[in-house]
RNA sequence: GGACUCGUAGCACAGUCUGGAUAGUGCGAGCGGCUUCGAACCGCUAGGUCGAGGGAUCGAAGCCCUCCGAGCCCUCCA
């Protein structure tokens, strides 16, 4: 890949040279784009060197500019050697500019080779199918999503998985209200099934618990009959589940967001799975029967250090949550021989996308291999510790110590201002959401509040478009907004969630970076041209233009950064970055009618960069680039 | 009590993995910029003992230790 690498290579290549001839090795300097005047790249190896050989950074930097400037440069026009001791390097532009400009018309352009076309499984969203999807949800489906992105562009086969939590007490509540508080199935009129569902049975049949605690032996009895799937309470459960489960993917696919497979814990149970890999957990000595104590009579694993032992098959034989983790995700490392059979979804994906689901009953599709060398399971970090010990296990099922990886973040809270309007008062503070107590902002509410804002800002702006295409643009936008806030701060930090400030248009946002990319489309478009890297890119000398370039041709090392630390923030930060950088070449040099054709040229060509680069970039987002909004 | 995470400007956050120059961005505050390729924009100003203390280092926001504050987990719940 021909970028701003090259130069940072050549240097490095350079550099590495110098030292050997000094007879000096193991030193492992940084070369890294340069601060704002300090030229284009800087080196810190003259610290580095400044003890073996005992001179002060400034005199050494002095030698290694020296030297450097005879060996073989070809990117670098200059070094200078900073009184602070740095080294600091100046490309020689015109060269750079082409091969950078050229390079951003690939269509391969940011692709790095992390993966070496080996599997890996995202596992992401992973909700129960019994209410609708809020706004912490979101948090977990766009890092799944834009890390499934992220890596696909590293070069790595993925796989994304749903899991689908279809047996768990969760949804035994439901099924509950519906049979035993007579719920009607249909939702009232203009209600989604997923928030008639979340919204009014699983809270008022909560509620009930409550008030009335003898309620708890109805609720244990259709969690067994559940696990049974032969029950008609299964089958009844399985059509509303089934049902939540739609609406839950009309909102992940309304937000550009696309599964390779579903998987149900309901099969998972049934294919025995849980019996093989218990029977090996034995063979291993990885659990062990308690005959005293508090965990008299339960199979346990033992906690690291000062953990307590964790209970994984309860005094009367059953499993509890955690163990039905364990076949899953050794299934997913293929550790463990498929029983499922394979069909397509009954809903088509937006896209055509193909989404297949798992079924122990017999099908006509062909098996399907959805199992991968690495997994990466999005969930959040109040499950660490459970994820912790699922970790471990693997590392010692498969040779690879980081085969299965448990991808944390903080969870979303919600605002004083927002707990508020959802009328709960908290003096001030933050709010945990709660499912069961209904204090939550669902995801559909905020994509509606949103596409409101943002159409009325189009049509400000758009007097003449349709009603059609100010939505389309809405829609864009809303989406865009939602995402870039899901991702734009680092995955340990919590998320407070505020209906009116997370939802602003402007500065640090997603339609910031959006209307960089339509005020350039807007450029090429008025120029009736069609850019062409066939120019003189020695016209290109403005600070604002080699900015500009500059930050194009660092978009694969922040693909390789974001890919190797799971971190889409890292690409978020790119394309703010992108944005403000063409913003400032707007405000300080024009492209068009300057009466000087060659000049138009080699600018428009650099517009054009720009706004292919950031379509790239803003695509691992899941952000779509308009040309108007 | 133990595990994990966080603490940087009034607020929300980058930078910490991989130590080096002048600690960045957005919101908010103050001032200025549209007869000009789109103002969902741009420029300028004010605002910081990088939670506290100690240590190793020529050099610390970053590494090590201790402490303080916040969150979260620690069920035969899921």
């Amino acid at each position: 890949m021909l970028s701003f690498k090259s130069l940072i290579d050549e240097i490095e290549n350079n550099i590495h040279k110098i030292l050997d001839e000094l007879s000096v090795s193991d030193i492992s300097f940084s070369v890294e784009p340069a601060k704002p005047g300090f030229g284009d790249a800087s080196s810190n190896v003259s610290f580095l060197l400044a003890k073996q050989l005992k001179k002060n950074p400034k005199e050494i930097a002095d030698m290694l500019s020296a030297k450097f400037e005879k060996s073989q440069n070809t990117l670098v026009s200059r070094v200078e050697s900073h009184p602070s001791g740095y080294l600091n390097f100046f490309a020689d532009w015109e060269k750079l500019n082409q091969l950078i400009l050229s390079e951003s018309n690939l269509d391969e352009f940011g692709s790095v080779d992390l993966g070496k076309n080996s599997t890996m499984i995202v596992e992401h969203t992973s909700v129960n199918p019994n209410k609708a999807l809020h706004i912490g949800h979101i948090r977990n489906i766009i890092i799944g999503d834009t890390i499934a992105r992220i890596l696909k562009k590293s070069n790595f086969k993925v796989n994304v998985l749903n899991y689908v939590d279809d047996s768990g007490l969760q949804v035994a509540d439901i099924i509950v209200g519906f049979r035993h508080f007579n719920f009607p199935l249909q939702p009232p009129l203009g209600k989604k099934f997923d928030h008639y569902c979340g919204d009014d049975v699983y809270v008022e049949t909560t509620e009930k618990y409550e008030q009335d605690p003898s309620l708890d032996e109805i609720r244990k009895n259709i969690l067994k009959e559940l696990e049974d799937g032969t029950s008609e309470t299964a089958q009844f459960a399985d059509k509303i589940t089934r049902q939540v489960l739609e609406n839950q993917l009309e909102t992940c696919w309304n937000l550009g967001v696309f599964y390779d497979c579903l998987n149900f814990e309901s099969q998972i149970i049934r294919s025995g799975l849980w019996r093989k890999i218990f029977e090996k957990l034995k063979e291993m000595f990885l659990v062990e029967f308690e005959t005293e104590g508090k965990n008299e009579g339960c199979w346990v694993i033992r906690g690291d250090n000062n953990e307590e032992d964790k209970v994984i098959v309860r005094s009367n034989g059953t499993a509890t949550y955690i163990a039905k983790d364990i076949p899953y995700a050794a299934w997913k490392l293929g550790l463990l021989e498929d029983p499922f059979n394979y069909q397509k979804y009954e809903k088509i994906q937006p896209g055509n996308h193909v989404l297949w689901q798992t079924t122990l009953a017999s099908s006509n599709e062909p098996k399907q291999n959805f199992t991968a060398e690495k997994v990466i399971t999005v969930i959040d970090s109040r499950q660490a510790r459970l994820q912790k010990i699922i970790t471990t296990l693997m590392s010692k099922f498969k040779s690879a110590n980081d085969a299965y990886v448990h991808l944390g973040y903080e969870s979303v809270t919600l605002s004083a201002d927002t707990a508020q309007t959802l009328g709960l008062n908290t003096d001030g503070k933050q709010a945990q959401m709660s499912g069961r107590k209904g204090l939550y902002v669902n995801a559909d509410s905020v994509y509606d509040l949103l596409k409101n804002k943002t159409m009325e800002e189009t049509k400000k702006r758009h007097s003449e478009m349709s009603d059609d295409e100010i939505k389309k643009i809405a829609h864009i936008v809303s989406v865009g907004t939602l995402r870039y806030e899901m991702i734009k701060q680092d995955l340990d930090k919590i998320i407070t969630f505020d209906m009116t400030k997370s939802l602003s248009l402007e500065g640090d946002t997603a339609s910031y970076i959006q209307y960089t990319h339509a005020r350039a489309s807007r450029i090429i478009e008025k120029s009736q041209r069609c850019p062409s890297i066939d120019v003189d890119f020695s016209l290109l000398t403005d600070a604002s233009e080699l900015d500009l370039v500059k930050t194009i041709g660092l978009f694969d090392s922040n693909v390789m950064n974001a890919a190797q630390n799971l971190s889409p923030k890292v690409v978020a930060r790119y394309c703010h970055d992108l944005a403000v950088s063409f913003n400032s070449f707007y405000e300080h040099v024009k492209v068009l009618d300057l009466g000087d054709r060659k000049l138009e040229n080699s600018r428009l060509c650099l517009v054009n960069s720009f706004k292919l680069t950031l379509k790239k970039a803003l695509d691992l987002l899941g952000i779509v680039a308009p040309d108007k909004m």
